[in-house]
DNA sequence: TGGCTATTTGGTAATATAGCCAACAATATC
DNA sequence: GATATTGTTGGCTATATTACCAAATAGCCA
């Protein structure tokens, strides 16, 4: 592993795992489907806002997710829109798992 | 997020896990080209083998690869493909993601 | 200005992860 | 059987992550 490529997949391993939290995958699918406050995922998240903060500024500096200030809020959006096909990718995977164990129940 | 929902999306996030560390990465890299056994992945990763053999345990249970044992060695598979469309997405945040920094340099 | 509301940041404790070494298991070879 | 080779597992330490609370910041409105 040359030092080009173990950059590369460092950076890689760093957007992967800003996704790798049930909460902020969560927060991604409702981001799929519309923007969102900060305030309305923290209630829908049903955490404290802090923490939903701090996972939005984990996925903000990853670039999977935007951020705009409109009147007393802060709409955020997603950015990374292909990493909603990814999740095809992951359920197939899943999918599997929860069939190759049912061998053992 | 209802329950089965939060169960949905720990289940992705174990498997984002699995794929959120630079090595593991390398790994996944390596055996969309072609299988290996754990002494070549130990001998290109660098690291000790019980470290290499520990990051292939963590993909066997979450599901990405698979492993078959032949002659003295064992043979590691990528079995989740579509991970390796996924990194088309991935490298293109990074490369907006530099984009995006080259304005402030 | 002073008080709201919305959001971010710092501190801290609990928990999880990573990597090395040593010990063990399985198998092949002499 | 003894020994070498290939992998896995347990133990340990260092480091990273998470979640909450408290405090700071920013913008709005009376």
């Amino acid at each position: 592993m040359d030092k080009s490529n173990s950059i590369r997949f460092e950076a890689q391993a760093q957007i992967m795992k800003a996704l790798s939290h049930p909460t902020r995958l969560f927060i991604v699918h409702e981001l799929g489907r519309a923007e969102r406050c900060v305030c309305e995922l923290t209630e829908m998240v049903g955490a404290d806002t802090s923490t939903v903060s701090k996972h939005l500024s984990i996925m903000k500096n990853a670039g999977i997710v935007d951020c705009e200030k409109r009147g007393t809020s802060i709409y955020y959006s997603l950015k990374m829109k292909c990493v909603l096909n990814f999740f095809t990718c992951v359920n197939e995977v899943l999918k599997k798992k929860v069939e190759s164990q049912m061998v053992f129940a």
